[in-house]
DNA sequence: TTATTATTGATAATAGAATATCAATATCGT
DNA sequence: ACGATATTGATATTCTATTATCAATAATAA
């Protein structure tokens, strides 16, 4: 399980050109299948080995939907919140935040963080 | 795979009972956990058996929290969020909602539902 | 009480996601 | 160009959560 990344490898240039032209968060599928268009043969361990190398040096971030695996995408893009399409499944980013989230919790609850994802259908799908 | 749960029986029943005494969502150890005390010798797929059968006749909902195995709690309790204590693990209820959510969406995105998830430390484990 | 059959419990099996293994290959400093 | 070794790809394995199997048991109607 090392992760050191140091190397420059086309697998991992063709990943990490994936999700900057990506503007939503990817599955690894999705990743498996867009990086595959460049690099053929291109193997899953790879994918995830290089998933994790980009997490640990926060190039990456999981993005976690409620029973979703993880989906990833790009760090350091500040607090922001997701939106799962019903119909495709995709998750996007969305902006803002909310308010008054702390008064919801119960006494003596102390509230550090949140998440929040909106369910609906995305523009594309409902065209 | 049939969930029919027509007889009553002693672990149903205690199950059941488990629930009617929580105030907040349980996970499937939890739950197998605190009925064991009254069910000695229960058998863990007794307890995902009944599991399937409430949630189906909507006596439960699950509860899911990203990247967690499902909770579950009675169910009709009506539209609410939890919280999700860092020390514990434990999962709470929290009442109420937040506004202007579907402001947050891009245009043309359908938002029908969300799901809010706070993160923190529970009064049991503050103090 | 008895017969029928739903239910249980132990355990094997499955599913999905992610990691470990290892020989072959590619990268990079010299 | 060479050598050390990081990286890759194929595949086996692990892991966690959950479901299937099946003989034994318990619940309910008659």
């Amino acid at each position: 399980m090392s992760v050191a990344a140091n190397r420059k490898t086309r697998q991992r240039d063709a990943l990490r050109a994936v999700f900057e032209q990506s503007d939503r968060p990817l599955s690894v599928p999705e990743l498996f299948d867009r990086a595959s268009r460049t690099i053929e043969g291109l193997g899953m361990a790879t994918v995830y080995r290089a998933i994790n190398a980009f997490v640990e040096e926060g190039w990456l971030e999981a993005v976690d939907i409620p029973g979703e695996p993880s989906r990833y995408e790009r760090g350091g893009k500040g607090h922001h919140h997701h939106f799962q399409c019903r119909r495709c499944e995709r998750v996007y980013d969305v902006g803002g935040c909310i308010e008054n989230v702390r008064k919801l919790a119960p006494a003596r609850f102390r509230v550090q963080d949140h998440a929040l994802t909106l369910y609906g259908v995305c523009a594309t799908c409902s065209r």
